[in-house]
DNA sequence: CTGTTAGCGCTTTCAC
DNA sequence: GTGAAAGCGCTAACAG
């Protein structure tokens, strides 16, 4: 028996004490486990932290999972009558049908999907790659997605790609292994080849972009409207008085990065503000880069008075690094951000950013994935582009 | 064509303008999109933006996925060399070996993982089931999880129970439908009939459960040191000269509540404090809750001068509600959380907290999955029990 | 209304 | 070395 956990030691004791868990005073009568501190559960308690006593397991698991040939071979009836009362198919007896379900129930039966699968020629799984799921975006809009998939009776199969790009191309192979029955994508930052997608695209396996969408392909598309919500945010800066805005900007491989910068750009151009080539960066989105970048723009001869970044995590860090500086915001430095990530809400002061609607993102990239599923080839794609919403907090607002 | 996003309209233009995607000048040639405020698009990035002209739509999909028989047919020789060729069998020629797998990868075979299942009853997919996925925790241990399962050859299905109860027993329904190779559980909040997955265990379907246990089943587990990580948080509060030290409770339903209940309780035991009943709290772990505690808590004719939370969103909670009072942390009130959320890092002042290695605890709970299904009955339940590590930050040390 | 038959794509004896 | 045949659990004609 070995242990991997950080635990050290294990003993027999037999001692009256009270269990720290259910706080059952007695004797204590299994293995307990001494750390640092000494602790004694009860029974039943020590039962959870201690390894199993293997006792009542059944030594030749009855691992069978009833089919409906052991349905039908119990009600002396056929399979197929057995199939099709179970799905409640139209030229059945009521009797039968009711014995079936009945029996169906008592024996927990469960349709093997694979099975099912195998001869529809359909897994009822959607398959979606993320570039990660450690910040608020992604699972948001998953849970939207799930919600939707769910109700139509589909499974969700996530992969990460971790922002590599030979790890998305895997992710796609595998989800495709699997047969899922489309795909819902957002790109990483890297990818600039999508081969692996355009073939599926051609062979007509359903397929929507959402966020990190990919240009060059006919497909269902969701975003946001980036170039917007951009604009509007650096609007509000200049509304407030900042003349010398910088962008902190994503990897122009991303569509998203280019409509936001083009957003920043047109906004100052549309308020005679002339763009400094300087103070517009490119970055890979890793946290170490943003640090990097930010030093670099407060380092500057002239530095800039406000920051608009490409999203919130950046945002973030670009204020962590100002307060660090002691550069005082938003009098010395304004900070405006993208998502509403939770965490704009808690630093002080709070983040102005522009709101994306998350679920929502998730719950129409999934209704465009339905409907293709259903319209087949006379599917037209479509792109649906989601409003945003500026959020004004102390970042951006002297006096606030 | 039905349009469903915020899409006022569209119409085609024809004009000399600069594409705010991708910077090039020329004639618009596609449909653009007016919007409240107008954009002209580049032919490409127009495309983008507006329904595709399903052009190069081949009409009838060659949707087919090459199979084995292809290969065979297309080599002349049987799909069970074939198979033999492609899984790398002893008893095969070198040369046919090669022409098969030159050949699958022309093709681009991919192996049905629905028919290999249904041969071998095995669906290389487990299944997840967590409360939710919108704050820090259950994402970062899905990503350890991922990984160790990843690498092992099988792929997640991951579902939330929303806290429900009845979504639970649901989705593992489902996931079983699905006839995951196992499943790795975390309970919701209100779950205390656990006959859904007893049924499951006692059928031999591997089974592991991390951070949200379940007592009463004898299988393997992961949990991190929650006892020991609350009471070394308290006995922190108490060193710092905090005496008058609240709790704010989960629900007892789950046993990490009480295990850090009992922590709390028998830290200030061990420090000779009077533990008053008026300052524990459990509540149900939602937003609204923890805001109205917070503010009783607070308004009490003897309030605390310390509160220890159940995890950091509770604690983020308090105290935002006492700096909207005024309340000064940390003079006039102690926070102290647990699980180490990067907004206690960014709140003001940082929240000290108890942190948990999240993807270790996924890594940990993969692990035990796959150490349970190679070993089959042989394999004996044990609970890994993860190291927590107190990390100390402004609110709970006065003068830093 | 129900049973029979074939087959989804793959692995796996068992022959040759 | 390779092929033929059976079968995983289920659905879907096609007969009765």
């Amino acid at each position: 028996m070995t242990r991997q956990g950080g635990l050290s030691n294990e003993f027999y004791i037999l001692l009256m004490v009270k269990c720290p868990t259910c706080q059952e005073v007695g004797t204590v009568t299994k293995a307990g486990i001494v750390r640092g501190r000494q602790r004694y559960f009860c029974k039943l308690c020590a039962a959870h932290f201690a390894p199993g006593p293997a006792e009542g397991k059944p030594k030749s698991a009855p691992r069978h999972q009833t089919t409906i040939v052991d349905l039908a071979r119990e009600l002396g009836i056929s399979k197929s009558t057995v199939s099709r009362a179970l799905r409640d198919q139209p030229d059945i007896h009521p009797g039968t049908r009711r014995a079936v379900l009945e029996l169906a129930q008592n024996l927990d039966y469960q349709p093997n999907l694979m099975a099912y699968g195998l001869v529809k020629s359909r897994s009822n799984v959607i398959g979606m790659v993320v570039p990660e799921f450690y910040h608020y975006f992604f699972p948001n809009v998953i849970v939207g997605a799930q919600e939707v998939l769910q109700r139509a009776g589909y499974n969700l199969m996530i992969c990460q790609s971790a922002e590599s790009y030979e790890t998305e191309v895997a992710n796609v192979k595998t989800l495709m292994a699997s047969r899922v029955d489309g795909l819902l994508v957002s790109l990483t930052a890297q990818t600039n080849n999508v081969e692996h997608l355009r073939a599926l695209a051609r062979r007509g396996v359903p397929l929507v972009f959402f966020n990190r969408i990919c240009p060059d392909l006919d497909t269902p598309r969701v975003v946001v409207d980036d170039y917007e919500g951009a604009f509007g945010a650096v609007e509000h800066l200049i509304a407030q008085g900042y003349r010398r805005i910088a962008h902190l900007a994503g990897p122009p491989a991303l569509l998203v990065s280019r409509l936001r910068q083009q957003g920043y750009l047109d906004a100052l151009a549309a308020h005679g503000l002339q763009p400094d080539p300087d103070l517009v960066i490119s970055y890979d989105l890793t946290v170490e880069k943003a640090r990097i970048y930010a030093q670099h723009l407060l380092n500057l001869p002239q530095p800039p008075d406000a920051i608009f970044a490409i999203n919130d995590p950046t945002a973030i860090e670009i204020m962590l690094v100002a307060k660090s500086r002691g550069v005082r915001i938003p009098d010395d430095l304004a900070v405006v951000g993208f998502s509403n990530d939770p965490m704009s809400a808690i630093i002080e002061p709070g983040l102005t950013t522009v709101a994306q609607p998350l679920p929502e993102m998730g719950r129409t990239a999934a209704r465009l994935l339905l409907e293709q599923l259903s319209a087949g080839d006379d599917f037209v794609p479509r792109t649906e582009v989601l409003k945003t919403e500026l959020i004004v907090r102390g970042s951006s607002v002297r006096g606030a």
